[in-house]
DNA sequence: TATTGTTATACTCTATAACTATA
DNA sequence: TATAGTTATAGAGTATAACAATA
């Protein structure tokens, strides 16, 4: 388990660095949602961390031109989260990259790999 | 198992605040080897980053008596890292916490974690 | 000449605390 | 008074490039 954790971390890696996205930048265009843009806070809790940490990470996202911040119409002091349609294509991509089995685990038989889905759909109650 | 890697993220950040430890020192802790001195080259391939990083890291944990520095008798250029008593005890505990199964895995059956573990045994030819 | 580890530099992430504007 | 997001600050991680000691 360690180990394919561990090796997730190695592919997590060398995608951030193939898109030119830091880590976190990361982290947030897969949490951030194309279709319901959400708060600023919704991102933080995502990511772990602090609502000001938050506010550097999206300068630079959107910056990019990936994602923008729109006013909330029930709240004044909240910011929404949108996905640009450059984020968009960019969060595709990446996310099929993201998806790509772990070399581990692309070379167990059929059947492994079978089983293997099944026993993950069941411990996450669907992905 | 997008959704198992990102629990895991979660829980890896707790243990490393627990520990009062970066989560750059915890990965280095846990890739070292008290019964077998390494130079630093090597620490900086397993955290998958450059040379003078490490320094650094290595720095702190030896500020914390957990790391150890030592001239090499066969290239005065290297240095190889022990981990010292100290270390050595830190890092049990913090193994110990970072192998505590994922609740989503927990709360399989026990039919469900038995494959699971077989599958993952053949997939990393043992962890 | 090439390599190991360090130093210098610049940028990003991180938490904390203080601040602004709302509520 | 409390909350959402920003700004300021300080510490840590990161890559790059330049450097010292050694090979």
């Amino acid at each position: 388990m360690q180990g394919l954790l561990q090796s997730s971390r190695g592919r997590f890696l060398a995608v951030a660095s193939e898109f030119e996205l830091s880590p976190p930048q990361v982290l947030a265009l897969k949490a951030l949602d194309p279709e319901r843009p959400v708060p600023m806070s919704e991102l933080a809790c995502a990511l772990h961390c602090d609502n000001s940490n938050v506010t550097g990470i999206v300068d630079r996202l959107e910056d990019r031109g990936l994602v923008e911040r729109r006013g909330a119409p029930h709240d004044r002091r909240v910011k929404m989260l949108a996905v640009t349609q450059a984020g968009t294509e960019v969060r595709e991509r990446l996310l099929e990259r993201l998806r790509d089995a772990p070399p581990a685990l692309a070379a167990l038989s059929p059947e492994d790999q079978r089983a293997l889905c099944d026993i993950m759909r069941r411990a996450l109650g669907r992905e």
